[in-house]
DNA sequence: TTGTATGCGTTATCAT
DNA sequence: ATGATAACGCATACAA
């Protein structure tokens, strides 16, 4: 909590430099005139005395900060390392500087985060999903920050979003299932309370089934975050109750990794005895013996746009980039 | 960049309690005396106003702040989802804030980091790794802030070091491949010049290999981050050359995954044609029709004791965590 | 081109 | 228990 009182101010600079102490920030920033030899004069006595500048002081003195909060539901999932690097890319080369936190998909953990976070003044905070509680919002609002709502689009946003529509994306899934011949299809999934985009698609599914007029067949749901861990333990306990499936549509690719690798475990043939299909297209699904057939989704790209949208000051909008059905030997 | 200017201050909650700014400050702290009756006229201003207390502010009258900067690598990697996990966990819980940022595997970007982070005087730094640039050590020691270096204890701490010997992993991991009875051993990898502890487990098993009277059989580095399409790369290769082989040991689990999918992929029996190994112990790897045998690595709780070190003031020390060899079915 | 003075929103040190 | 008031380190008018 507490810091070596005695670091090196810029008036220290100032003075070993023998220049005023305006003369060493106008430098320091490359801003307003001065001569080159003060430059020099002044860039030795901070190399000299190790001069690091105290952005809480200028933050402060000029408020207005280059930070941009960005909050995340989980690490674990690479589709939010995508995200984070898609940002940071864009942003760094912009002088700005991001600050990640994890809300582990709770709500009342993003408002306590979204708190702290204002508490900074940064120039935005960007949050994962359209539901907030309704301090989140509260606070967000009073802020006059940006506010960047990413990787969804089906809901009212705040300010800025962009992303695309998973409902959307449940809906053209469960067509692709039925165009290829499928009729006996199930689910395997995770946790719909807290992952709401993962719910849309669920429900984008149902209502995909219906418009071929057909229901679903089984569902198989735990109740923790998604991994293949559960993926497999799903499909394992989906097939004990029913073995006449012909396709499994998995809430993402780590559940449905799971369920391929439940397949080739116990030597159910995939395509023939049953079609696999997940959600977001991970890298690690393309080398698996099959590729397992999935959704592409624009993550890194999300990110990027999101942060030129803020950079370039854009005004409140909702862009949407769209996903890709992708075919994989799953299905 | 810049900022809303009208934002609610203290000022106007104390004008608008009716108290003066100090009693306002101590009511928001809880700190120092005030009674029950300002107590709540203070709160109810808060409340109205939709105060939001400016950290920037508070944190130069104070010289001092909350937050703890964590710099890692890379975010593709789980491993840094633990390790990050397991020292938010334990700061939160007694009020400080992590800010993350990446380096890319890059000692140029980790400085300028180091720099852009200690501009906002956090309370600790912690890097993942001994290899630190020149200009990132003395920054570091310089700003008088406790470091924490994480997941490496193979070289000389500038501070506290919480981890485990990758070089002793990399000799345990040759001993047990002797032990298991195989001999014509070869190795994939990826990325060793940016990899510092990728590269230790390597000249580890290097040593263990000797220890036993071995030589390494044959070799496959790729230039680039390991990812599961390295390693299934890496391992095809490698038997194009050499058909001889009995084991392979894999620079993580993401690239021995690769490999075991490359023998599923052209029917190779594992272990009975070919043992494999990795490095880690991904939960994933436990899911696969044989588990990958691997190393344990103790990621959350390198977290959680870095962040309790720090937390409870302890002297500079090196903490070892050790690693644990598990089996599987690839072996 | 350069220096001086004021203010940013808090915390902390004094009085009262 | 409470209220003035002086730092905190820097940016920025403004003056020189």
């Amino acid at each position: 909590m507490d810091q070596k009182t005695s670091l090196i101010t810029l008036t220290d600079v100032a003075e070993a430099a023998g220049v005023g102490e305006s003369t060493v920030s106008r430098v320091l920033r490359n801003h307003g005139s001065f001569s080159e030899k003060t430059r020099m004069r002044v860039m030795e006595a901070v190399e000299r005395l190790g001069y690091v500048p105290n952005r809480i002081a200028g933050a402060l003195a000029s408020t207005g900060t280059p930070l941009v909060a960005i909050l995340v539901p989980s690490l674990s999932n690479i589709v939010f390392a995508d995200l984070m690097s898609g940002i940071t890319r864009t942003l760094e080369a912009r002088q700005r500087q991001a600050v990640f936190a994890v809300t582990d998909y709770d709500p009342e953990k993003e408002e306590a985060l979204v708190a702290a976070v204002l508490a900074w003044r940064p120039a935005a905070v960007m949050l994962v999903g359209l539901e907030h509680s309704e301090g989140t919002r509260r606070m967000l609002r009073a802020s006059g920050c940006r506010i960047v709502e990413l990787l969804d689009i089906d809901g009212e946003p705040l300010d800025i979003a962009v992303g695309f529509s998973h409902r959307a994306a449940g809906r053209e899934t469960a067509a692709r299932l039925v165009a290829a011949g499928r009729s006996k299809i199930a689910y395997v999934g995770h946790d719909l309370e807290r992952d709401t985009r993962s719910a849309k698609r669920f429900s984008g599914f149902l209502e995909g089934l219906a418009a071929a007029g057909l229901t679903l067949a089984a569902r198989e749901i735990c109740d923790a975050p998604s991994s293949v861990g559960a993926g497999k333990a799903g499909l394992a306990a989906l097939l004990a109750r029913h073995a006449d499936l012909d396709a499994v549509y998995f809430s993402n690719d780590d559940m449905a990794l799971g369920g391929y690798f439940h397949c080739l475990a116990v030597g159910l043939s995939v395509p023939g005895d049953l079609s696999l299909i997940g959600f977001n297209a991970l890298d690690i699904c393309r080398h698996t013996p099959q590729p397992i057939a999935s959704v592409l989704t624009p993550r890194i790209e999300t990110g990027q746009r999101a942060a030129e949208l803020f950079l370039n000051d854009a005004p409140a909008q909702t862009l949407d980039l769209g996903f890709t059905l992708i075919p994989g030997g799953t299905l």
